[in-house]
DNA sequence: TCTTAAAGGAGAATAAATCTTATTTAAGAT
DNA sequence: ATCTTAAATAAGATTTATTCTCCTTTAAGA
């Protein structure tokens, strides 16, 4: 896993820095869609001194070059998100926890139903829902 | 349209106040899902004093009233909409420009999709799906 | 090992949004 | 019509997330 984001880092000439490999790692490590915030939070344990415009500058690079996705919130915070397939997210309306949802027979739908049904002026490029409403686990 | 503002204010037990009518009336008319900046801009033309913080708790008032409703951008900017009733959002990749996206068929089918097959351990209260790409048409 | 462009560290700067406090006002009561 | 008062606004300081600047360090190829 942070094999495969060296490898992806030098395909596109970026340099493999220990600095890169931790915010990836605590991004897949912290699995809840976390915050610049909460990445700084958990990468200062094992390195103390890791500036926060690193932190914000990685993840830009990394989101420019696909490795992984900011996510939307009603909140003026970003989020980022390990899983660069495409696919959906569950947004609690009471809490701030952000789950994934994947699922293939929907998006084959969308698909073909707006290659029928075009939109005006508009050429699809990707497709997110947001599906807002509560879990009813233990939180 | 402002009327309706008015009553729904009074309805709600919130004064009626030139302020309130003023920003709800700017969102209406500039109908491009403004930032408070955009909003405050346009308002002063008319209104030259009003103050920034009075903008944003007034738009906090409409939004958790639900007489406006808060838009989700890839920037760190709030925009805000209108439209109350649940529809969908166009999203440019490559301007900041976001279009309503209404589709009855649509909704009913995600209605009946999500009666069928249920979320695990989610309970759902909205979907909304962001729709990215470009417009085709003069800018 | 050397070279150098790319990346990181430190902390200042910016911008959106929030908060504080004093003043004003909408709207019901008199 | 005026009075009263809780609610709303103005002004501007403050906070918070993010970006920027500039100098130092380092990854990676020569």
């Amino acid at each position: 896993m942070i094999n495969d984001l060296r490898n992806k880092l030098a395909e596109k000439g970026l340099k493999v820095t220990p600095q890169r490999l931790a915010i990836y790692g605590a991004i897949v490590k912290l699995n809840t869609h976390p915050n610049a915030d909460k990445i700084i939070e958990s990468i200062r344990k094992e390195h103390p001194n890791i500036a926060t415009g690193t932190v914000y500058k990685v993840l830009d690079t990394l989101v420019e070059n696909g490795l992984i996705k900011k996510v939307k919130t009603e909140k003026d915070v970003m989020r980022y998100d390990p899983m660069v397939e495409s696919h959906h997210h569950l947004y609690c309306t009471s809490t701030d926890r952000i789950e994934d949802y994947i699922d293939k027979d929907l998006n084959n739908f969308l698909r073909e139903y707006f290659q029928k049904k075009e939109i005006p002026n508009f050429n699809i490029e990707d497709i997110k829902l947001h599906i807002h409403g509560k879990f009813i686990d233990k939180n």
